[in-house]
DNA sequence: ACGCGTCCCGTAAACGTTTACGATCCTATG
DNA sequence: CATAGGATCGTAAACGTTTACGGGACGCGT
């Protein structure tokens, strides 16, 4: 046989069919992996396609069996959450390729324009068939876009929870955790007076947040005193803009609880721009660990969690409700609450007097 | 005509077809807007597709024209480079969408996972035939892929230039021209010793900032001294390490350029650890400006650049090497060094005094 | 009456796969 | 020997589009 053809063209299937005299639909099951093809040509047709630089064209493929082997991750860039910022969503996604692969399905990532709806922009998606499964995320607390899924059968998961009618399946991290945790530890150490900065109630995350802050001060018998909850950006500036309306309060707090950790960065340099001292005269607890949570000077006490493997499970709840994949991850609940742990630093290692 | 079926099974162009009671290839040729069709028909058509949602499946496009519709970004997560930060690929991304959106083209991220190697992943990309066209990014200095795009004969454009030897379209920052501006201002201000920071000379970035660097000095007479050239990362720690190995030197530099912003929090805590004050003892200059740029004490010198136009520029330049789009993009150059602005702050407004 | 051009539309063939079905060969068993 | 049945393979029909081609209807000029 003559070694010609190393790169050659390769126009499909049927070129490489009649290259090793075999016909087109058991180079299909060979490649494939179904049963009914002799193990040997099966050994011949792989290393030929190997050698031949043949792969599958994913629009033939797609168009016989109606599946793309594609997952989607729906992203949209508005600066308000806290996701967007560091490598929040290429983390996930590491997770979520770790499980894909193995099943050869390719992910890819869909940014939303700012500029349109991201419902008309799903909507979209769903219609051109360019994704078997959609994981969506920065949700809204009433998000039409699970009726949408719903609707067209395709399965999903939320990064998010939401308050949507029907149950759909989602991963969220344990803000309400994390909430309660903070307080609870700030109050061990005799706090009674604490303040907590969220996003805007309407982001979910914000809605959760601080509904785990007032249940858990309910639950050591302290106040909820609105003026506490400062509604910021997860930024530096907005660290700074939350040490500026506290310093404001007529009462003012022995404590404070972050949820993004840069906000700290201002934060510090507002209280201290007043004479107040982090770690000595007020304590800070912050989500989300980073290495910059403990390059601060106190080292910020924060929550920390594995992204990656948050990613992991949510890809495992999306296989679950495959019907493909569905027996290979079964599942008693779709709905995950992720853990996070506490990393103590020590801007909030201090005892606060018995004196308010 | 009865008015049910508003939101049934709309099985494809079909269905939609004889709904209508036209055929098939006219419907077709209606929703694509091809000459040979009646315009009051085309109205007709066009109303019953929206109606009935239906939207062409894109597989069997796909299959039929050779092309889909989809343009692919890749992205990796390695996270020595510093675009990897904030969200730079988001920003570029709108500015991308922009302009490709107005060829009914969608932007695709595809995010190599960290432990693939991204020459074998874009090769599968390639194959699969899921976009028509790609933009790249983090490239490096010699990289096998641009060889792969051209070889394989789809349009393609980098972000980032490289020393490929195939004269290949790319857009890249004016990490030369900010290295340039930056000594240029700090030896205006008196400065004769002025170290700098980058990534691995690997990167392609790190090489051309530094080669930038060591000729502006050569210009104004100053010698090279690789001593004060810092590889690190480009984080805050990677600041505070830079200023802690700047601070070990003999003789010790006046000023310093950072590659990237967040570095000078770590550099700023490091060096006033020293009992240096960054903007009286030190001047520093940093590539690029961002909101915690200016918030900083005192407010960071750095460049500052449009990303969403960067991403206009990209688009603009990948249309062009795209026949079916190359007549309305006709370009002289299809290389691109996108400019950057000093933005003045404080941090480097100090005169240096005569005496070395 | 005829030819010709224009406008619109229907027909059918492709695009590259997968897969149901049937055909062939071979072996084992009665 | 006859038959059953497993192993392996070839054939052809789908999947949903787009588009080249041809044909009918009509108007207009000769």
């Amino acid at each position: 046989m003559p070694q010609e053809g190393k790169t050659q063209s390769m126009k499909g299937i049927r070129q490489l069919a009649e290259h090793l005299d075999i016909s087109i639909g058991t180079v299909s099951r060979a490649l494939n992996g179904k049963p009914d093809v002799n193990e040997e040509t099966r050994k011949r047709v792989l290393a030929a396609a190997e050698q031949l630089g043949y792969v599958a064209n994913q629009s033939g493929r797609s168009l016989r069996q109606g599946t793309t082997n594609v997952i989607g991750l729906m992203i949209q860039s508005s600066r308000e959450t806290v996701e967007n910022s560091d490598n929040f969503f290429l983390t996930v996604t590491g997770g979520l390729q770790s499980v894909l692969l193995r099943h050869k399905l390719d992910l890819i990532m869909l940014p939303c324009p700012h500029d349109e709806d991201p419902y008309e922009y799903l909507k979209r998606m769903v219609a051109r068939r360019i994704v078997d499964a959609l994981i969506i995320s920065e949700t809204h607390r009433v998000d039409k876009r699970f009726d949408l899924l719903a609707k067209a059968k395709i399965p999903f998961v939320a990064l998010g929870r939401s308050l949507s009618g029907t149950q759909h399946p989602w991963a969220d991290l344990d803000f309400d955790g994390v909430a309660n945790s903070a307080v609870d530890r700030l109050v061990a150490h005799g706090h009674r007076r604490i303040a907590i900065s969220a996003p805007s109630s309407d982001i979910n995350l914000g809605f959760i947040f601080v509904e785990g802050y007032r249940r858990a001060l309910e639950r050591h018998g302290i106040a909820y005193d609105p003026a506490l909850v400062i509604r910021a950006k997860s930024s530096e500036q907005g660290g700074y803009q939350v040490a500026d309306e506290l310093l404001r309060l007529k009462e003012k707090p022995t404590a404070v609880i972050l949820i993004y950790e840069l906000m700290a960065i201002g934060l510090y340099r507002r209280v201290m721009e007043a004479g107040i001292i982090p770690g000595r005269d007020i304590a800070v607890v912050s989500f989300r660990e980073a290495p910059r949570a403990k390059f601060l000077q106190p080292a910020l006490t924060c929550f920390r969690t594995s992204l990656h493997d948050l990613g992991v499970e949510l890809a495992e709840i999306l296989l679950s409700g495959m019907p493909a994949y569905s027996q290979e991850y079964p599942r008693k609940t779709r709905q995950t609450i992720w853990p996070l742990e506490l990393i103590p630093g020590e801007s909030d290692s201090f005892q606060l007097m018995a004196a308010e």
